[in-house]
Parts: C-alpha cells; sequence; structure tokens
DNA sequence: GGCGATTATTTCAAGCTTGAAGTTTCGTAA
DNA sequence: TTACGAAACTTCAAGCTTGAAATAATCGCC
C-alpha cells in the first residue's frame, strides 16, 4: 500500500491521502520500533499492550485487549505470553467466569512501562516536530471525523 | 501504537495525532487486506511490489523494490518469490551486474494487477468517502510538508 | 437439571517483517 | 592481476499477524 496511484479518477485525491498517510505512519512506526527496540530492548506490540493496561489497573480481558488494539485474538495470547514470560505481566483466573482471565502489569511492568513511555512521547513529539501543535490539532480533528464513521464497526 | 496518551505534556497534541494517525491506517489497511484475501486471494505485500512494477515496466532491482516499499530487503525477496511461483513477475539475470536481477510483472501479472488495482481504489474511495476531496487535498498537503523532513533520510 | 448455542480463549499454519550473518559479484588500487 | 572492501542479494531465527479450528466454560431455554 506504498506505491502512487495507478490511475486518475474520481477518487484520486482520497487515493493520494491514503498513501500519505500510510507512509508517513510506516515511517514514523518503523523508527519508534527500531528505537524501542535499541533502547529499552522491547517492541511495539507489547509497548501498546502495556500501555493499554496502564491505563485500566484494574486489569483487562483478552478481549477487550484485542478489541483495544485492533488486533486479532490469537495474536494478543502471543504477545501476553511473552510479557508474562518476561515478569510484566500476570494473567488472573477469575472465579466469576473461568473461561475469562484478568490480565494486569505488574509492579516491575508498571515501572518499566513508565519509562518506556516518558521516553515513546519525546520521540514522537521529536518526530512531529515540523507539525505545530495547532496544526496537529486541525490533523486530528479531521481523522477523528473520518475514524467516528469505523469506531466499533462490525 | 495504539493506546492514549499516558500523560499530558507539551507534546500533548503530537502524541494524539500520532495515535489518531496510527488507527486510522490500521482500520484501512485491515479493511483493504480483509477485501484483497476475500476477493482477489492475494494480499497487501503482493499488491504493494505489483503496484511498484506496474508504474516500472522497464523493471526494477530487489533493492529498488525494498527502498520504494520501505521494507527490508530480505522481506523483498520472499515476496518476490511466492510471487514468482505465481508467475506472476519474473526475475531475470544481468550480463552487466550478476549480483542483480531485474524483476518484472508478467503479462499474467500485469493483467491480474490492473484488476486489482481498479477495486482498490474504488475501495480506498469508499473507506475515506467521508473526506472531501478538497479536505483529502489539505490533509495530503500536511502529510507531505511532514514527510519531506524524512524522505530519504539516514 | 440438561443441552444446544454462545462466548472467551488458545492453538495452529501460513505469511509478513526485521536485523544479522552469509554468499556472490563487482570495482579498484597496489 | 590479485586482493580487498563494498554492493546486491539470500538465508535464517525470532517475533508479529491473521483467520480458522479446537477447547472450555457459561447462558438460556425446556
Amino acid at each position: 500500500m506504498v506505491a502512487g496511484p495507478t490511475s486518475i479518477g474520481p477518487g484520486k485525491e482520497r487515493l493520494r491521502l491514503w498513501i500519505r498517510l500510510l507512509r508517513a505512519s510506516r515511517t514514523i512506526e518503523a523508527e519508534l520500533r527500531e528505537r524501542l527496540k535499541k533502547e529499552f530492548d522491547t517492541t511495539l506490540p507489547r509497548f501498546d499492550v502495556m500501555a493499554a493496561l496502564y491505563r485500566s489497573p484494574e486489569g483487562m480481558l483478552m478481549s477487550d485487549l484485542s478489541r483495544f488494539l485492533l488486533v486479532s485474538n490469537g495474536n494478543v495470547t502471543g504477545i501476553v505470553d511473552r510479557l508474562v514470560s518476561e515478569g510484566l505481566v500476570t494473567r488472573a483466573r477469575r472465579n466469576g467466569d473461568r473461561r475469562t482471565s484478568m490480565v494486569r502489569l505488574t509492579e516491575e511492568g508498571s515501572k518499566s512501562f513508565a519509562a518506556i513511555a516518558a521516553a515513546h512521547e519525546n520521540w514522537v513529539g521529536e518526530l512531529l516536530g515540523t507539525v505545530s501543535e495547532d496544526e496537529a490539532r486541525r490533523l486530528t480533528g479531521m481523522l477523528k471525523s473520518f475514524r467516528s464513521n469505523w469506531e466499533g464497526r462490525e
């Protein structure tokens, strides 16, 4: 999804937009991935899961994580498995519904995430440095109105 | 990279923007991936490679593809391998420099891509339907000015 | 209570992705 | 011309990702 338009037609500007959008996010994502690896020896998916859990001290179900992060159930299983084996999160079986388990950050996971998140925010600020805060607000607004047509779909 | 901000600070709007950007592109990408699979039994990476080759009838080197698509060399090798085995592209050894090979769409690959690309453009038009062509132009402009600071970096 | 449908999760195969290490070929300088 | 460093590419291990199939527990209806 990174190639240029191959024809010109009515949706031309939208196709251009999509290609720009994709190239921008891929570029930023690649840079963040690399820094996470180099500076903290972790990955973006692990960071995503930890970020979600950090916002929910009470914990999240696997399916909550899957829905929130926009990835499949099976995917979350693997990432959480690795985080558990690293001692960063726990899976607690629940009495109420034994099909589910509550996933939470450990003390260590929480400390670890806080440090990474601080660096992460700085990196994003740096990488988007050429976008003014005001412009960022406007762009966000446009993207938000688009997203609202898709949020929570299917 | 899909979680919300975990702190409020100077780069707050940029972080918000990044999260929106990422969620938007993930959502669109997931939808396109699914349709490519269902309708044409292909994948996004294959589509990307074919799109690049379609623009270059004279062919591209593996490293050209890698650079253009923003993915690693080894990655391109695997995708091209699969396209070759499907008869959609060819790898032609070159007399000039025998380290390299020219990758080209086959006749079948070219026909196949044209059909997929038409559907793809319609899908993008549909998925970005809530963004007016004019708004699309403005958004693209903003993203372009951002990208120019990164294009061809490192 | 029993049982079929539903829900939550895991498992699995196939493919994508990277970064590092390995192979082959090229260019060039002694 | 030979040797060495660079360039183009492939191979590989590890991890991410999906979608489909399997497992297990719960729910609702009789």
